[in-house]
DNA sequence: CGTTTGCTTGAATTCTGTCAAAGCAGGTGG
DNA sequence: CCACCTGCTTTGACAGAATTCAAGCAAACG
């Protein structure tokens, strides 16, 4: 049996599920390792997944127009990864979501989802807050990209991510945060420059 | 008595709520005037209300470093606005939310969300919904900063919401699309120009 | 009316991107 | 253990997109 103590103490962290609900929950989840650079969705097929990261770098990305490639979202160790509107419409995914590192992940189906929202309603509560909160913190994004130039959102990341700056290439974070990797690489060594 | 059609309908379009549930969601509700220029919200105080926009223009902004403002969302007719991350916290606001037309709203207290999330298990399930839809609406946004030019954005823009365009001014969808008020000037002027 | 508010225009400037070449690191196979 | 990949990062010269500044105009408002 697997240990799904991480997913339920991220999940459920202010609520108590009864040992009924718990059960049930546990009983729809299924765990999934991944390899490096492989493929967990892809533009035209359906999300049918919703996904947990437990441990490992995930990130979802398209490719632009002249084949630059755009990250749009980033996970690290617990917490959701996924084209969040594949999964919710179940109409063909736009992002690819792909591995960074060897990753475990912890995935439940759409059937089981809309079982969990009828059967316990507090998990409609906890994934209304956690919806929300994941708006709050793509919201946070807009602002960074409106209000600040490239040096200023280098800054703010790698204050708010230490770890991903860690762990994830220099070209991801330069797609994510909208610059180049060039550029990202000037910035980085001006900063360690002006240190000394 | 007020008129609650178009927020019963718009809330729950595919869900019944029985005559109980219903009547206590719109004992909760209150309506509201506001005038053009008004602020609904504004950073420091904690936003106590979900704010749903039955008829009008509103906008949330914040104000950068250099004076300058940032439009961070737009709401026209039949839509919600605030400060997201202040009310489900019930912290500080960080945005001005503020009425560009004169315009009509439904409120309800953070105490009365809690209630209707505890009394009626559907709005939980909807509100969960409506998030997630906001959140993939708010990732687009990112995609298309992170992948197209500001003439392409504004193009995309004017293509999804026509309306906004005749409602809003110039400057206020400048700041929204993240370009000065006069490169927008230019680009609509392209536009007409090249059309003919 | 006068005054505010919003929109347009052109020229100079700044930030960031592009391109091409070179450097470095980790892994693989001989 | 070394040589050689391959993938990722760095560097510098140059180009371009979008901003800033400054001024003028138009429309809306009290």
């Amino acid at each position: 049996m697997h240990d799904f103590s991480s997913i339920l103490n991220h999940i459920a962290p202010h609520i108590t599920l009864n040992e009924k609900d718990k059960e049930l929950f546990i009983s729809v989840l299924s765990t999934n390792k991944v390899k490096r650079k492989q493929l967990v969705e892809q533009p035209g097929y359906v999300s049918k997944y919703r996904t947990y990261v437990v441990k490992g770098v995930l990130r979802g990305f398209i490719i632009g127009s002249e084949g630059q490639e755009h990250t749009i979202s980033l996970a690290v160790d617990d917490c959701f990864i996924g084209d969040s509107g594949s999964f919710l419409f179940q109409e063909p995914a736009t992002l690819f979501i792909q591995a960074i590192e060897d990753s475990t992940l912890i995935q439940w189906s759409f059937e089981s989802e809309q079982l969990l929202l009828d059967k316990i309603p507090q998990y409609a509560k906890v994934m209304m807050q956690r919806s929300q909160q994941i708006a709050v913190m793509i919201q946070r994004r807009v602002i960074s990209q409106l209000s600040l130039s490239a040096e200023e959102r280098y800054e703010e990341f790698s204050q708010k991510y230490p770890a991903f700056v860690q762990r994830i290439p220099l070209h991801v974070i330069a797609s994510y945060l909208g610059m180049s990797r060039e550029f990202l690489s000037k910035i980085r060594n001006q900063k360690i420059n002006s240190k000394r």
